[in-house]
DNA sequence: ATGGCTGCTTTGAGCAGA
């Protein structure tokens, strides 16, 4: 079973890229983010035709969130935003797949350290990780936690980390949030199996970032201890990326044994 | 580099992203 996700920064203008990429990395659950669509406009019928169910929160304009399941896998118990943190953006889509609960989520970015927004942010995190904190004993740890984190773990995840250093994405209240994940028992899938390589899921669109491979790893798979056993690879494909009219994030997946029942 | 680029918006220049 493959896992990914992908912030695809606009559904509307990325579907066709979704649809190549699902076909070609044989993805059993990918999800989403930044739909940029009301709950109404998502594109149901195309996955449909393509053999993925889809369970999604969306909104106008900005946010929106999605867990795509090829079929005969469907999306259960979906539960949209976080029950504990009442939240007007669409950040937050949680569903039981086989025996895996799934919780895709799109960070708040924060904007910069001294905007309303980076408290926001701050709020955000710690309601998420109670949040996760009762799901992981809800479903005996198994649970993977995916999305756009807008958080950059370490310096080995930053182009250049002196220019990013105290900045947003790369604080340190940040990444003492992600720390705090991680305590609940959960693991960063690509660290796992890559704990020195340099690199990144996300590159600034401008000043040619991503042919220089200037970029950030901020989109993380992490998965609760109770799945440690089963898991057996991870990587960032930068393919998607090198395609006409891209996102500017590119796909990061994990793979784990299939040996579930449910 | 106080930028760059992209997608969105009751179509326009401004917001947001990271």
């Amino acid at each position: 079973m493959k896992l990914a996700t992908w912030n695809v920064n606009s559904l509307k203008v990325r579907l066709p890229h979704v649809l190549d990429w699902l076909a070609s990395s044989q993805t059993d659950v990918l999800c989403l983010q930044e739909l940029k669509l009301e709950q109404e406009a998502f594109p149901e019928a195309e996955l449909a035709a393509a053999g993925y169910g889809a369970a999604w929160f969306g909104q106008k304009t900005y946010n929106g969130v999605a867990i795509l399941t090829r079929l005969p896998l469907a999306p259960r118990d979906v539960v949209r935003g976080m029950p504990n943190y009442p939240d007007p953006q669409s950040r937050v889509i949680a569903a039981t797949v086989g025996d895996i609960r799934v919780i895709c989520a799109y960070f708040v970015n924060g904007e910069a350290i001294t905007s309303d927004k980076y408290q926001y942010k701050l709020a955000w995190l710690a309601a998420m990780q109670h949040y996760v904190a009762g799901e992981m004993r809800q479903h005996d740890g198994r649970v993977v936690l995916l999305g756009d984190f807008n958080i950059a773990p370490a310096d080995s995840d930053v182009y250049d980390p002196a220019a990013w250093q105290d900045k947003v994405l790369c604080s340190q209240p940040e990444r003492a949030a992600f720390e705090g994940l991680l305590a609940l028992g959960l693991t960063d899938g690509f660290r796992r199996f890559h704990p020195d390589t340099v690199a990144y899921s996300w590159w600034d669109y401008r000043a040619a970032m991503f042919r220089r491979n200037l970029g950030l790893r901020i989109d993380h798979i992490l998965y609760g201890h109770a799945l440690a056993e089963r898991v057996r690879d991870a990587a960032i494909d930068t393919t998607p990326r090198r395609w006409e009219r891209p996102s500017d994030h590119t796909p990061v997946w994990l793979a784990l044994d299939d040996s579930f029942s449910t």
